[in-house]
DNA sequence: AGCATTATTTCAAACGTTTGCGAAAAGCAT
DNA sequence: ATGCTTTTCGCAAACGTTTGAAATAATGCT
């Protein structure tokens, strides 16, 4: 059905004149007869005439695309971090096209071929925590197409990255438990092997150092996930039941902690003392609300598309730049002893 | 600093073959010798050619591009929506490009006549609340480009839709808070000027109806957020303290009425039974976590691409088809009273 | 009128790919 | 060798647009 779109060829058959010519009436060329000029726009409104993008861009070898993989839509850091690339895109003119890697290498691979076939002007990315081979990415910097990774990092690519402080942010997040009187204090840390894992882990530890705190063997427990802190806060407070705070390294990890808690009938904060990192819409939901580490992912979003835009247009190859964000501690009941 | 894909060209200069027998080799033709075929071959994948989407979609005059309009992302809703389309999409070699209209009629419109113009193949679209002028859609309709409506339909415009059963959905919750033993419900109905708002709350008044319960002049209460919950049932529970039921239009307005009937030291489930509607991920965060309806929005997403697919890869015209999904009802903690 | 300028328009190539058709080359039978 | 068929390949056009250069037309000047 498609009754075709209106090209600059029909409207210069319509007008007996060149398409050239037509093309550069519709820019306002010096060159165009006054009247040539008028004819043309005057025809190009009335049907509706509407440059095709996708000639232009095989023209220019440009989209005004830019290609964003990220491992899942569906949690709320990585939308906000979309939604603060796109705003800065689109003030561009430029959008946004969005693959899902589900934390899998090789969607995250796949995702980077065809993208790379549609002509994206530069790619933001969110590694997938699976990917230990970088030889897509790799590629992508062979190519020439900009690159900026937002979140989790890697050394072996040369490539812009914007990153948040989880040191400080742990450490901020702790020495808050620590200021409303926690002494016992649990870190529910993340896998060793991811960055933001170990991150967390040294600003926890750093936080009690510096307040002459000693860490107990049972001070630091791998758990990561709503589920594995119902199973295992009721079992570590029984054993431990001087613990009186508890640090999360994720939100949805502190969420259940904290439901773990309630569930013994012990209370949040006033017998024990949480909180998350992330600052995403469920610490907001929790009873009571929870205290956390708010890490920035619309700032980091408009930052890594800024980064990306400017090495777009730039056609010189400065070095890359990584930038680090600052996180906020953002103080709810959750953490809340003495009140 | 682009050092630029590997195209047919270039191989057919290395190969000293003109580009359309590699055009050929590559595709397998029967008219290529076999060893040209295997040189090609070889070196193809060799230099990781890949062929360049935008010359194909210019030639074939089509993008592969879906757009998709929707008003925040940041909604676990909507993100489970694009998740639906953006499987069927790539399973289909298309991608998707996504527009926030951040519930902004302008917004809207600015977004619907940007992706217009960088040939979108077709149109999946969850229009703003405020939207109530429907011009836009139409001149997307005269255009010729396909579309279908997610979640939110307008009788105005003659498109594809995919709608869930609010009536249903609602029915089915409210049976089953009077099956827990509810007698006295009360619904957080969303506005009345919105479709899902009038089918919900008809939903819940048709379910009291069929189980004999009259309803009272407090049973429907306009209240859809979470803040609104906290404020008003309080309230409305100390002037009428025999509510034992509550059927909130959306998830987060009945997360907000669950901690307000906690905070008034009355209990969820046993002094009052609770029921969402979405099935977002703050039902499972709840505590209780919440009995809600599911919306079944990466059905509705999957739904909507393949009517996209159809509507866009046939050529004769007919009439627009309406899906209807049913919901589910999911039971969890906070509804059922007697156990 | 003749020539130089200037104004206006068209040509042609380019972007990367596909594809109908024609051309060259090779094989085969006579 | 001649003619015919097959095999294998290249030419050229097409998709819609831009753009440098060339061509044409119009104007001005002497």
């Amino acid at each position: 059905m498609k009754g075709h779109q209106v090209t600059i060829k029909d409207i210069a058959k319509i007008l007996h004149i060149s398409p050239s010519t037509v093309s550069r009436a519709l820019k306002d060329h010096p060159d165009i007869n006054p009247q040539t000029k008028k004819n043309v726009q005057e025809l190009a409104k009335k049907l509706n005439y509407k440059p095709n993008q996708v000639a232009l861009n095989l023209l220019q070898k440009e989209s005004k695309i830019i290609g964003i993989i990220i491992p899942e839509i569906i949690h709320y850091f990585f939308s906000t971090v979309i939604s603060g690339i796109e705003k800065i895109a689109n003030e561009a003119g430029y959008h946004i096209i969005i693959a899902q890697s589900d934390e899998s290498y090789h969607k995250e691979v796949e995702n980077v071929q065809t993208l790379l076939s549609s002509n994206i002007d530069g790619f933001i990315i969110t590694m997938a925590k699976t990917t230990m081979n970088f030889d897509h990415f790799k590629n992508v910097e062979e190519i020439g197409v900009p690159m900026v990774f937002v979140d989790r990092s890697c050394d072996v690519v040369t490539a812009d990255k914007v990153l948040v402080d989880d040191f400080d942010g742990a450490y901020k997040a702790t020495t808050h438990l620590i200021e409303n009187g926690c002494i016992n204090i649990v870190h529910l840390a993340g896998p060793q092997n991811l960055d933001i894992g170990v991150k967390r882990k040294e600003g926890f530890l750093s936080a009690l150092n510096d307040a002459n705190i000693e860490t107990k063997d049972y001070s630091v427990q791998i758990c990561d996930s709503h589920d594995h802190a119902i199973r295992l806060i009721p079992e570590l407070l029984s054993k431990y039941n001087n613990i009186d705070g508890i640090f999360a390294v994720n939100d949805l990890t502190a969420v259940g902690a904290m439901k773990a808690v309630k569930s013994i009938n012990r209370r949040v904060p006033g017998d024990v003392a949480i909180s998350g990192f992330t600052n995403s819409f469920i610490s907001y939901i929790a009873d009571p609300e929870l205290t956390t580490i708010d890490q920035k992912g619309f700032e980091m979003g408009q930052h890594a598309a800024r980064m990306l835009l400017k090495r777009i247009k730039s056609d010189e190859n400065y070095g890359p730049v990584t930038t680090i964000l600052n996180t906020e501690l953002v103080v709810r009941k959750s953490s809340l002893k003495n009140k």
